[in-house]
DNA sequence: AGGTATTGTTTAAAACTTGAACCACTGTGT
DNA sequence: ACACAGTGGTTCAAGTTTTAAACAATACCT
């Protein structure tokens, strides 16, 4: 089959996409960097737990809300944890599993750094989205979402191993 | 001041973009790794390269279009260049600069591999929206870039240093 | 000529990611 | 009960990438 290639239009709605994804991501991980400390990955990781009752959640669910690996969550947790943000627990009915909770610091930090990151996202989107806009971006982005996740439901990035490049150097 | 925390609408549409921008980088990455034996980013620089005038560009223009540091900038040329799909030359108009050029190698490399992207694209994007969304896309982000670029004038993460966390562990 | 700005690289340290191996436990079937 | 496959999560070693800062070479300006 010979290849769908993009539209001009389609071509110039994912070249502004990566520029401004590219962006986007840099601005708010310098943001977060300067002020909590760390990478959005991270920030990421914090507002969830604040958000979960009793501002806790089992380390596999909280790597399947941000689709990472387990791997990657427990490197990232560890390290939240040194900092004090967080705290690990045993998890009462599986004693296998293990929660992290958002600690008073780590809650202090989310607390006093939200507003600036707000601000970046602010300033660098809302603030100059109409309203309709700001729904249309929703649907777009809700519709991406699905896409991906419908192809290969819910497989994470683990469960597809990819081939790396022949060290040949 | 106090914050202007977001909307209910607005705060649907960030989470919406995090979760969709993240699995989209992360589905693109794994099939240009699997294919191309490169991340996005790597693929870019080639793609960029394929479409300037005799296939060169100068170091710091393609660190300007790309967004990024030109520290960062030799890293991946380097490597890209011992896999053959990048050779470096002098300017001659200016015998501080250097140009990367795409090999033939990289040229069919980019030209194998480019179907497969697209698809990954059209997939994941273009396949589920409809032309207006596909306009409305375009804006959005054009007036994100803008946004974002407009703030400090075309400063790139290298100008504005952030603070590295205290090496507290 | 002299001073300053640019270009691009180098360096060393640090952060992060990956896949595989691994341990402890759970749940199921027998 | 008991084997045994499956889960939850971590550890490990290796590799990739990023960073900031320092640097050499050249260009530009006065």
């Amino acid at each position: 089959m010979t290849t769908r290639w993009l539209s001009p239009a389609e071509q110039r709605a994912w070249r502004s996409y990566v520029s401004a994804s590219s962006l986007l991501e840099d601005t708010i991980d310098r943001r977060l960097q300067a002020e909590a400390g760390m990478p959005h990955l991270y920030y990421s990781i914090l507002a969830m737990l604040s958000e979960a009752p009793d501002r806790r959640l089992r380390m596999t669910e909280l790597a399947e809300i941000l689709k990472i690996t387990r791997s990657r969550l427990t490197y990232a947790v560890t390290r939240l944890e040194n900092d004090g943000a967080v705290q690990r627990e045993g998890c009462p009915t599986d004693k296998r599993g293990h929660v992290a909770v958002l600690t008073d610091e780590g809650m202090a930090l989310l607390e006093r750094t939200a507003p600036g990151h707000v601000e970046t996202v602010r300033a660098a989107i809302f603030d100059h989205l109409t309203p309709e806009q700001v729904g249309q971006l929703e649907e777009i982005c809700e519709s991406i979402a699905r896409a991906i996740q419908g192809e290969n439901s819910g497989a994470c990035r683990e469960d597809l191993p990819w081939r790396r490049r022949s060290s040949t150097s």
